[in-house]
DNA sequence: AATTCTTCGTTT
DNA sequence: AACGAAGAATTC
């Protein structure tokens, strides 16, 4: 054992990495920092951006040769130190998910600029005296800034309908004046501003909630119907805290695309939340991340990763739409982010609270067993009944030959249009169809990477894969036989039914709601706004429908393909239908307008859509649930699995064959597999599944990290992926 | 993640 | 022997 001869300090600095430990590092003299603090760590021949990490108790000083060790390069002392209860978190998750810690702080720190020192940001202000020559463009200008306000010089340029250069010219001119922009990311807010007048149930509801909330951690279920005003009662809580000067967050699926909550949040808190999401420029991510650290964002509204966001003094976490499957994120560090806010609010000494109008099975689970305390919200606001939902069997009342939409649904929807009222079709499937085969020789048109077909997108004129994103021109002719005009589209997609939409009500306005329709957000915030202002009688859309968008004029949903998403062999795919397309016709009839929802099925004696039909709710649940015991599935037992891939298939076949003959023999835990995976080729690389299933009580990760200390290697191609609590089966 | 080291197969 | 590509190993 060597004995340092000089005293030099060394720390333990974990890097952003897929390293299995902290590295230890010389602290140059003089450096002041502590755990938590960000550094400058030189890794090999490259330097990387680092968090000082902490020795566990025990354990040695320094486990590498002294003159192994090198000094880091640099301290970050203008950055706030990552909070113990981040670091705390971050070993948490790190060996919850079986990831390296160091991906987990990579997921915290994943906002570059936020290490750089802030540039910082000007705009003009009509400050000096008006310029020598003026020209009509200059006083266009002068006019729009007479306001004395800081502006940002492009917004300026279009709100007086002049280029760039005019502005840069008056600059010159001395006339505008460049001045630091205050921070608009993370303005002031009032938590008094506007406090919503609550009906007696919402009040009731809402003195639960702050009861909850008051001391430390404890799980809110806010299960409340659509409509029933869930947002303003935790918007209660969200006031509490933040006049307590805690930070709160939060969690939205899809944040990147519903405009309308920070619109309400700007309503009720005079200000708008700092967003977090993945469509924020890297300016925008290191401003939000600095103003989280720095204990300035009072409130977060963001996506799943907000959760890792270095808040100081977090005193609420909000998990809207718990149910939704946006939050299991499953590339990289998977995670299921609603487990985790409850993980992180334990840790952090701060309450959750989970809302949603069809709680998962395992929040209702964890609420009946009381472990979480349930806050029922059950009538709907402003006196708005519940849509009034019907079957169509389609066995009963088929389309036409080439349609997909039976006469009970098209009546429905001829009626809703003469009332002058919107319908909305929603069917989950993008594109025009989904198969398309040739009628001659009977070629279908496969993905050349996937085992899946190449869905036709009319709209865009080609054919894409869904899982790899290739695409292609539709052809003219069949490339098998070379039949011409021998080509057929299978099946419905949106586009399809638009198309027939478009022959049954020509004079109907009709609107696509699909992520492929339109590329850009702001293009989708502009088709929602028309919906919302009655420009468009009829809506077909794909689950975004579903996601949070308020259309006050609709009356009619039809539900194309109610038996879509029972097809899939998962364990979760009657919960998953059931929260959809409860949903979804959700959206029909608010405030003044009597809904209805009409489900296209060819099994309306399914649990599923009878729950949907009766509204039976909670036997529904009942039913779930009493399956999910019987059969050992989450939530009372625990689920992983490994998903192991290669481009040859036969050495992939072999490696996952190896993987499970060197499980661990064990009495209560099953290996299933290995099994080839549904889709079981994907980007050109061939999958297997294996499949672990334990009891609650069982340390399902010690079983797995003893389990991959014995596992043969994964060499060449072949790459092996956990997934702890998996969502998808595929 | 980014680089260097090792191995193996080819080319001259 | 020299060169290159591909894969494994290393980084404190």
């Amino acid at each position: 054992m060597l004995i340092p001869e000089t005293d030099l300090e060394t720390v333990p600095v974990l890097v952003p990495l897929a390293l299995p430990a902290p590295y230890d590092y010389l602290v140059p003299e003089d450096a002041q920092l502590g755990p938590g603090s960000f550094v400058v760590a030189p890794l090999g021949p490259v330097k990387y951006v680092a968090a000082v990490w902490r020795r566990p108790e025990g354990a040695p000083a320094a486990t590498v040769l002294r003159s192994k060790l090198r000094a880091l390069v640099d301290v970050l002392d203008d950055v706030p130190p990552l909070p113990a209860i981040s670091m705390d978190f971050a070993e948490w998750v790190a060996g919850y998910t079986l990831a390296p810690p160091g991906m987990v702080l990579r997921m915290m720190m994943s906002a570059s600029t936020a290490f750089q020192p802030p540039a910082p940001r000007y705009g003009v202000r009509l400050a000096g005296p008006p310029p020598e020559r003026m020209t009509p463009a200059r006083t266009r200008v002068l006019e729009t800034a007479r306001n004395g306000l800081i502006w940002v010089k492009s917004l300026l340029a279009e709100a007086a309908g002049v280029s760039p250069g005019v502005i840069d010219g008056l600059v010159d001119a001395g006339t505008l004046v460049a001045e630091p922009l205050p921070d608009t990311i993370a303005r002031e807010l009032d938590p008094n501003l506007l406090r919503a007048e609550l009906t007696a149930e919402q009040t009731k509801a809402a003195e639960r909630l702050l009861h909850n909330t008051r001391d430390g951690f404890a799980v809110s279920l806010l299960d409340g119907v659509t409509g029933s005003g869930k947002t303003e009662v935790y918007f209660q809580a969200i006031a509490e805290t933040l006049a307590r000067g805690k930070q709160a967050l939060v969690m939205i699926p899809e944040i990147a695309l519903t405009s309308a909550f920070l619109a309400r949040c700007e309503e009720r808190f005079g200000a708008r939340p700092t967003e977090w999401h993945s469509g924020l420029t890297q300016s925008a991510r290191g401003r939000a991340w600095r103003a989280v650290a720095e204990g300035r964002a009072q409130l977060v509204v963001g996506a799943r990763s907000a959760l890792f966001l270095p808040f100081p003094k977090l005193g609420l976490i909000v998990v809207d739409e718990e149910h939704d499957q946006a939050y299991k994120q499953e590339d990289r560090v998977s995670y299921q982010a609603r487990d985790m806010a409850v993980v992180r609010g334990h840790l952090g000494g701060c309450p959750v609270i989970l809302s949603s109008a069809t709680p998962s099975i395992e929040s209702w689970v964890n609420a009946d067993q009381g472990r979480y305390r349930h806050v029922p919200l059950r009538a709907r606001y402003k006196a708005a009944g519940l849509p009034d939902l019907k079957a169509i069997d389609m066995r009963k009342s088929p389309p036409e030959r080439g349609s997909w939409l039976s006469p009970v649904l098209t009546e429905a929807m001829a009626e809703t249009l003469a009332r002058g009222e919107q319908s909305l079709l929603f069917l989950n499937r993008r594109g025009y169809a989904p198969l398309t085969l040739c009628r001659n020789c009977g070629y279908r048109f496969e993905c050349p990477n996937c085992s899946a077909w190449m869905v036709e997108h009319r709209f865009r004129h080609r054919l894409e894969c869904h899982h790899c994103g290739k695409f292609a021109p539709i052809p003219e002719e069949c490339p098998a036989c070379g039949a011409e005009d021998s080509l057929v589209a299978c099946g419905p997609g949106v586009e399809r039914i638009a198309e027939e939409v478009g022959a049954l009500f020509p004079e109907a306005r009709r609107a696509i709601l699909s992520s492929d329709m339109t590329p850009r957000i702001s293009d989708l915030r502009e088709t929602l706004r028309e919906i919302e202002d009655r420009e468009v009688d009829i809506v077909i859309g794909t689950q975004l429908v579903a996601k949070g968008h308020h259309f006050p004029g609709l009356a009619l949903v039809g539900v194309v393909d109610s038996d879509l998403g029972l097809a899939q062999g998962d364990p979760r795919a009657a919960e998953r239908t059931f929260q959809l397309l409860s949903q979804v016709t959700g959206r029909a009839g608010r405030e003044t307008i009597a809904g209805r929802g009409l489900l296209q099925t060819y099994m309306p004696e399914h649990p599923v859509i009878e729950a949907l039909i009766s509204g039976d709710r909670d036997a529904f649940y009942e039913r779930e649930i009493a399956a999910r015991r019987e059969a050992g599935m989450p939530p009372f037992g625990r689920l992983a699995s490994l998903l192991i891939s290669g481009t040859d298939r036969a050495a992939t076949e072999a490696h996952s064959r190896a993987i499970a003959r060197a499980a661990p023999p064990a009495d209560k835990i099953k290996v299933l597999g290995p099994a080839e995976a549904p889709l079981s080729v994907v980007r050109g690389r061939y999958r297997y599944r294996i499949l672990v299933k334990a009891p609650r009580e069982n340390d399902i990760q010690a079983y797995l990290r003893l389990w991959i200390a014995d596992m043969p290697k994964a060499r060449g191609s072949i790459r092996l992926s956990i997934d702890i609590d998996p969502y998808t089966f595929l």
